[in-house]
DNA sequence: TAAATCGATCAACTCTGCTTGATGCGAGGT
DNA sequence: ACCTCGCATCAAGCAGAGTTGATCGATTTA
């Protein structure tokens, strides 16, 4: 397949199962990938450019100062964990947050908190 | 300097500037630091493993089939970015997890979330 | 004091994944 | 139909993070 997804392929879960089918609080190696997408520098400056709405692919270039190459590799990247959607209008394609995938993530690091309160337990 | 750390040096922030200084909202350069130390699939066993409360070294080294060198390097990270914490007692150390970075962690997710509503801006 | 155990550290190797430059495809304009 | 622009994709090159095995310091036990 090549050139701009026409067709319109659905989400694709880079790895495991499918991301956005179920509400549920999220496995660990689902919190594993987001945690990874977002552990990039620029996949992080991309993440809060478009804390402030949507934005098409040429403006990110040069508000980031990045290589076109560059951006559109995390910008997948991003898509694929579900972090990000993106949407054709004439030949731009605009990109913008899916706020569910950080609420999830949020969700899961809330958990994981929760849990960590047992004292001790001396060892051997 | 070498051994355990008997002179116990401060929590030493990886990079930057000091972590667990003050209650700030955290930046995205501290956030980024937290989300790569949580991104790796052996340190997130090791957090999960700490969710259920205090543990030693032998211990973890055991529960997850890790090699001792390899379980330390992680720990190492972990608590470098301010997510764990040790104490030593006897010839054994006791690792536990540090609830406020997750909280603080959680906390930057939500600002990110939370900001993210602009419909969209027609491109150039 | 000597032997044993726990765990940190170091050096060398490996491997994952980011970067770079070139190419291809689709949408619009002329 | 042709050309231009926007963006995705691919193949190499490269760097940094993780792995491995050995060594060392500290602490406890004999």
């Amino acid at each position: 397949m090549a050139g701009l997804r026409t067709a319109a392929a659905p989400p694709s879960p880079g790895a495991s199962g499918p991301i956005a089918s179920a509400p549920a609080p999220l496995e660990a190696e689902e919190a594993r990938l987001l945690l990874r997408a977002l552990s990039d520098p620029i996949r992080l400056q991309v993440i809060e450019a478009l804390g402030s709405g949507e934005r098409c692919v040429c403006d990110l270039t040069t508000d980031l100062g990045l290589a076109q190459s560059k951006l559109s590799f995390h910008l997948k990247v991003l898509k694929e964990t579900g972090l990000l959607t993106d949407r054709q209008s004439g030949r731009w394609v605009y990109y913008r947050l899916q706020p569910e995938a950080l609420e999830r993530l949020r969700g899961w690091l809330a958990a994981l908190a929760a849990s960590c309160t047992a004292p001790a337990e001396p060892c051997g």
